[in-house]
RNA sequence: GGGGGCGUAGUUCAGCUGGUUAGAACGCCGGCCUGUCACGCCGGAGGUCGCGGGUUCGAGUCCCGUCGCUCCCGCCA
């Protein structure tokens, strides 16, 4: 004996004479006296009961779990509601149990603007709702979407290990503590990373995982701390290989949803291009307004300001900015690192004729300049151009522009600790060609590595990896370890490297970046059943906690006494 | 670590230059109603105005502090 025999939101004019068993949520309760209509409600849509006056009629509200037989009958052509699907039909229910009932509720279901940590500390309720519906059973669509274009390409499904040895390098990491090792920790994977590399130096020369990694950082709109990435990694390819199947699990996942997918392939700028034009490694290119640069050209300026910095770069914004629009502007850049923002219909009594005209300003359009190094310079004109795109509604919100960024330097400086390091992670294989490099001073460095970026988002990176020993030495030498730190925290590395490593390459794509794009929703939270909010809390469970001492002592640690 | 925004019934919000008893909608409770579908009508309950302090004859409103949420910068190999 089934609960129901069929979905509420399926039931059409081919059923009516039937009788039928349905079940499900009360939506709405609009009592007549002698007569009661219920909307009755699943994840597939409502239908519409009718019931006599009765005792359990009565008592329905809101929310309550029930059972209904009775005969599905046609409605008159004046009581058709057009509005739904199931509003040609309607159920006469002539049997009525209550299976669960439910005290008011703090939100309504499907009602609107909800502050989100009331949301999250009644998810289950949230859930219920449309958006919800459509979103995990949108991210479960996209998901089976790349698993099939995995498995059509011989991909493997490999588990890897959540526990795994911490790294100081990176991310922070999210200790275990081990009560079989006192004293000790694992570390939660930051990523499958060297797992999958040992999988290609294992023989399986195509691996892949929706693969769940932790890190202990600040949560955004786009982080959290625990997130999930289609990891892969492949055995005797070139770069355009893994574009290839990350492009075909992207399509894959638009085909599996029912979207038009983007065009293949995709374009590809440089990391160089990208900085230059864009002041950002995952720009945005679904509009234009591009950076200038006026360095040559203000090289010999009689404005102090241009003529002393290493590098002058300006946006045009396509209409006149007003005093106070552009204070407002600089009060953003002074934020962002810059020393200021120069219009230049304010500066242009210090300026010859020369740059002037080189800068080719349009009249009525209104240019601003950052002059100072080149990072800062990229990186306030970067987040400039992305300020201004959204106040004059510069984005259009109907078209997906995938891109890929290749030609990363292999390592960046550290400013703080006036070290290098990598740019992305230690086992990026450098360009061909460019396997020869002081060790000391790494600079201009290129790796094989390359960013996956839609609208602005960046959803992953990958890189052809470093299958020598040699070279993979060499790189942990030029970011400051010496062979003795990297033996005792990579030997396993090293040791696997040193015994028939393929040349191999691989990608990470987060999972919730993709859908939550996929979804048109601003963060990922609404991708995600059961997230944290930005404290790094989980408003439902009250998670995290305290522990007592005791359970501490057995896990080996003891915690310090927090302020307050 | 830094900056911005927000915090008033269960929910979403209004509350003017400080001035009687802090309002609305939805939700909730009770009553009436046999064709509604955001049902309708009548009545009702529900508020430490986030918390603490200050200014004032008087604070939801002004000031200081604090907590919470949120977005951003740093951070995120």
């Amino acid at each position: 004996m089934s609960w129901r025999d069929l979905q509420c939101g399926l039931v059409r004019t081919e059923h009516v004479g039937q009788r039928l068993t349905l079940a499900g949520w009360v939506d709405t309760r609009r009592d007549h006296g002698g007569l009661v209509f219920v909307d009755l409600r699943d994840h597939t849509g409502k239908v519409q009961l009718v019931l006599k006056e009765t005792e359990v009629a009565k008592e329905l509200r809101n929310e309550f779990v029930v059972q209904a037989v009775g005969e599905v009958v046609a409605r008159a052509p004046e009581a058709v509601n057009p509005n739904l699907p199931t509003g040609e039909v309607e159920l006469q229910v002539d049997e009525l149990r209550i299976l669960s009932r439910s005290t008011p509720l703090p939100f309504q279901i499907d009602e609107e603007n909800v502050d989100e940590t009331v949301r999250l500390r009644y998810r289950w309720l949230d859930m219920r709702g449309r958006r919800m519906q459509h979103n995990l059973r949108l991210a479960h669509r996209a998901i089976a979407g790349i698993r099939r274009v995995m498995d059509e390409r011989d991909f493997v499904d490999i588990w890897t290990p959540s526990m795994t040895r911490g790294t100081p390098e990176g991310a922070r990491d999210f200790l275990v503590p081990v009560r079989l090792q006192p004293g000790k920790f694992f570390a939660l994977a930051q990523s499958p990373q060297l797992f999958k590399q040992l999988c290609m130096i294992g023989g399986y020369d195509r691996y892949y995982q929706i693969a769940t990694c932790w890190r202990d950082e600040d949560l955004r709109a786009d982080r959290q701390f625990e997130f999930r990435q289609l990891d892969l990694e492949m055995a005797f390819v070139e770069r355009e290989d893994v574009l290839d199947v990350m492009e075909a699990a992207v399509v894959g996942a638009f085909e599996a949803v029912g979207r038009t997918p983007p065009q293949r392939p995709f374009p590809q700028i440089t990391y160089a291009e990208a900085m230059a034009k864009y002041g950002s490694d995952k720009p945005d290119l679904r509009f234009g307004m591009e950076i200038q640069d006026a360095t040559e050209v203000t090289r010999d300026s009689e404005f102090g300001v241009f003529k002393n910095a290493p590098c002058v770069r300006f946006v045009v914004v396509p209409r006149s900015v007003s005093r106070s629009e552009h204070a407002r502007l600089e009060g953003f850049a002074k934020e962002w690192g810059a020393k200021g923002l120069a219009n230049l219909a304010q500066i242009s009594k210090f300026l010859s004729e020369r740059e002037l005209e080189s800068f080719g300003v349009a009249e009525g359009s209104t240019a601003l300049f950052v002059a100072d190094d080149e990072e800062t310079v990229a990186h306030v004109l970067g987040l400039l151009r992305l300020e201004l795109a959204r106040e004059l509604d510069l984005i259009p919100d109907d078209v997906d522009v995938f891109h890929w960024v290749i030609d990363f330097p292999l390592f960046k400086h550290d400013e703080e600790t006036g070290e290098w390091t990598f740019m992305h992670h230690p086992f990026t294989a450098p360009v061909a060609g460019e396997e020869e490099w002081d060790e000391s001073n790494p600079t201009g460095v290129r790796g094989q590595h390359y960013d996956l970026v839609w609208n602005g988002w960046e959803l992953g990176s990958g890189s052809l990896r470093i299958h020598d020993v040699d070279v993979q030495q060499r790189v942990f030498r030029s970011m400051g370890l010496s062979d003795e730190e990297a033996q005792s925290k990579f030997g396993f590395l090293l040791d696997a490297l040193a015994m028939g490593a393929p040349p191999h390459g691989g990608f990470a794509m987060g999972i919730e970046r993709f859908v939550a794009q996929l979804a048109g929703e601003p963060d990922i939270r609404q991708i995600v059943a059961f997230p944290k909010i930005s404290s790094g809390s989980d408003p439902l469970t009250g998670a995290p906690t305290p522990m007592p001492d005791a359970v501490l002592a057995e896990s080996g640690i003891k915690a310090l006494p927090q302020d307050g």
